[in-house]
DNA sequence: CGGAATCCTCAGCGATACTG
DNA sequence: CAGTATCGCTGAGGATTCCG
């Protein structure tokens, strides 16, 4: 990608349209439900992994550490350790997380603001 | 929910926090990589059903007429038919659908500008 | 060309149990 | 309390085929 003879009416440039596989791994890895929901919700405040998992709510303890490792990986949250015992895991958004928690505010407000019209859409049918 | 006795620290209105089932409901359905790129996609312009198979790329057919049919049951893209032969049917977004595209949008804007500090991160990880 | 239905497979995910 | 590992199953989702 990056030429372009083909199409004609596309828009100049196309976000992920022109997306180099990597950027779309990415996306593909961030875009579902329990990640972005994380996301939200770590944004709000630190919070330790049962906080997490209790705020979420209907998410397994296997999905929530699957996704936090993922995350993580990403460099989107920061998982810290106090060695006491019993053990306490703090996690916090990095910049890059707080950016996208900024974005998915928008999908949340999107959700409350349009939900009115979801309901009527699905009632006609 | 909206009753709140016992937290005490989340910010005073904390979006999909006290999200009704409803919400929730719907947050996960759009929340997935295949929903937002077909919003992403045909936000760009109206097209249609080959096209955005193509455009999108990797989407197989089943799954890409599941996911507009999910779209159209919410609300968020018009599909429209011509009679004619071959048929040929138009997929575009609704007001809720632009209104959502917007936020994908802040979304891909999201993925390039990280794109070096998620690649950093996954070196060091 | 776009859609529906069928079959079949693999991995997503939940449940459970064990460690530090 | 947090994390890892294992097992087992359901169902998401790919490939294929037929229809209008």
């Amino acid at each position: 990608m990056g030429t372009r003879q083909e199409i004609s009416e596309l828009p100049p440039d196309a976000d992920l349209a022109r997306a180099d596989s990597l950027a779309r791994e990415i996306f593909a890895e961030i875009a579902n439900k329990w990640a972005l929901l994380i996301i939200e919700f770590v944004g709000q405040r630190t919070m330790r992994f049962g906080e997490l998992r209790d705020a979420i709510g209907g998410i397994s303890h296997k999905m929530l550490t699957q996704n936090l490792r993922m995350l993580e990986h990403n460099g989107l949250i920061t998982r810290t350790v106090h060695a006491t015992v019993p053990p306490r895991v703090e996690y916090t958004l990095t910049e890059a997380g707080q950016a996208l928690r900024t974005v998915v505010d928008g999908m949340c407000d999107w959700t409350q603001r349009f939900l009115p019209h979801i309901e009527a859409a699905r009632r006609d049918g």
